[in-house]
DNA sequence: GTGGTGACGTATA
DNA sequence: GTATACGCCACCA
């Protein structure tokens, strides 16, 4: 398995994520067993640059829908123009209806 | 091997 | 409801 590292591991999951949606850090932590070392996710989607196939972590975002990996883009506002790509409104750097657009990854992988 | 850091989340005052 | 402190654990120096 692939998924052996840590980091791919998030991957994986996020990869999951269906276009239109979006998620948590904390939801993907505890969907691979991680539970409160949400920030872990955070961290692997930071250098998911040398990642294959790219894994979308615009759709990640916090437990609020604010765009705090935005900077990881290379520009400030990419990360909210990606997820406008995909239908997503973005305001002030935060996802719009995130409550709606959440999608939950242990929803899909528990079957 | 030890210390510091971080795209978060939860608990406490 | 707002503000502060802690934990979590993998990566890097």
């Amino acid at each position: 398995m692939n998924s052996n590292n840590f980091y791919e591991r998030v991957y994986d999951i996020v990869r999951q994520i269906p276009e239109g949606r979006v998620t948590s850090y904390g939801a993907i932590a505890r969907a691979l067993g991680a539970g409160g070392s949400s920030r872990m996710v955070g961290y692997a989607l930071q250098v998911c640059g040398g990642a294959y196939p790219p894994v979308p972590a615009h759709r990640v975002v916090n437990r609020v829908g604010l765009l705090t990996g935005k900077r990881a883009f290379g520009s400030p506002t990419m990360m909210a123009q990606l997820l406008e790509n995909e239908g997503v409104s973005v305001t002030d750097d935060q996802v719009v209806d995130f409550d709606r657009l959440f999608w939950d990854p242990g929803g899909v992988l528990g079957g």
